[in-house]
DNA sequence: CAACTGACAAAGATTGAAATCTGTCATCTG
DNA sequence: CAGATGACAGATTTCAATCTTTGTCAGTTG
């Protein structure tokens, strides 16, 4: 079975994700990792130069998860107003059920994300890139008034924006009563910045 | 001379403040706040119940003096719209300050804030209820449209909105370049939301 | 000969005994 | 007698000895 004897870095990132589930970030090491595949660790770093390599694609794989299930939004066909409002629900209600599911591995992801600002600052691309592409067809259909600024400076106003609401930081205060509330109010105020006057 | 016999908890918190920039947030004893008074660690404890309590008067001194610094510009008599826009970049400018000037200071108030949650959120309360101020009287004036929503509501995603322009978690990314457009193009975003339509 | 192994040096983490700190309180002092 | 002291117990921190981990590489294996 070549899923099975072949050391591929798809394997070792998939070992080094169990790995870290049950040890998390500070007692996980490559020699942990290279057991659950039942190679030697020599093996491990010829795929990955370093540990921080290693830890890097992992942290990689998982936000590209996050932006992946965005797309789908991006794509979609309603008015851009209306997927806006979707995408950013969407995105808090990913950060916050991946905290809700297991809060032991999100702490893990967020150790991660701290050690590798390089892949978080794609990520951030990433998903202000998303951003502009719904306020780009709000600004074409005339939904939206760019006031001067392109659709990139806009995205990334609203990212910033809305930071409470998706940068793990604030993880802890997801769960308070009154933050659905506190969503809806940041967004629409974000909303009736972007329309055209 | 009153101010250098009689031991008071203003006297204490002057001395720890100094204390804290000297040794750091991890090596300030109460010990040496009391060698520094020229008293016994004893006689502190008659003013601070815990090394706590006397951590948290000093973190809630020091943002209140931030809290202080902008109420000036509450109280100003320029338009609300004007006075939001000014109140906005005196926080950021008066973070940045703190941050540029004496960095390790900084790093020690951060430990501060980080632990007393308590102290910080009142500090938050204060900041959105000078913003719900500012807000308020732009929706009397007709400046400014509710939409449906309390000063209250609006101040606080004013406040939510523009966290990565003074939250300290974000104060790594305050001396980056173009941070300044950034700034004014979320500004613009939020005061555009805010406009009668 | 490409992929893997495992012994190894250097860097980093762990541990537990000793030192320091916090918080209390019986006693002292003006 | 209000306010200050300092000795003390228990909690926490430090530090150096020891053990683990990372990353390399000469040598093995299929």
């Amino acid at each position: 079975m070549a899923t099975t004897d072949v050391l591929t870095a798809e394997r070792i990132l998939e070992a080094t994700e169990e790995v870290l589930r049950r040890h998390g970030p500070a007692k996980a090491t490559v020699v942990d990792v290279a057991r659950a595949l039942g190679v030697s660790h020599g093996s491990v770093y010829r795929h990955f130069r370093t540990k921080t390599a290693l830890r890097e694609a992992v942290t990689q794989r998982w936000l590209d998860r996050t932006s992946a299930s965005l797309s789908g939004v991006v794509a979609g066909s309603g008015a851009p107003e209306e997927r806006l409002r979707c995408w950013l629900a969407e995105l808090f209600s990913a950060k916050r059920r991946k905290v809700g599911d297991d809060p032991e591995l999100f702490a893990t992801y967020m150790v991660l994300v701290g050690e590798s600002s390089a892949v978080v600052d794609r990520h951030r691309a990433d998903l202000t890139g998303q951003l502009a592409q719904i306020i780009g067809e709000g600004l074409d259909r005339g939904d939206f008034a760019a006031a001067g600024a392109t659709p990139e400076v806009l995205a990334r106003a609203v990212f910033d924006a809305s930071g409470r609401f998706h940068d793990p930081a604030y993880a802890r205060e997801w769960d308070q009563p009154g933050i659905d509330a506190e969503f809806t109010a940041l967004v629409d105020l974000l909303i009736r910045g972007l329309r055209a006057a």
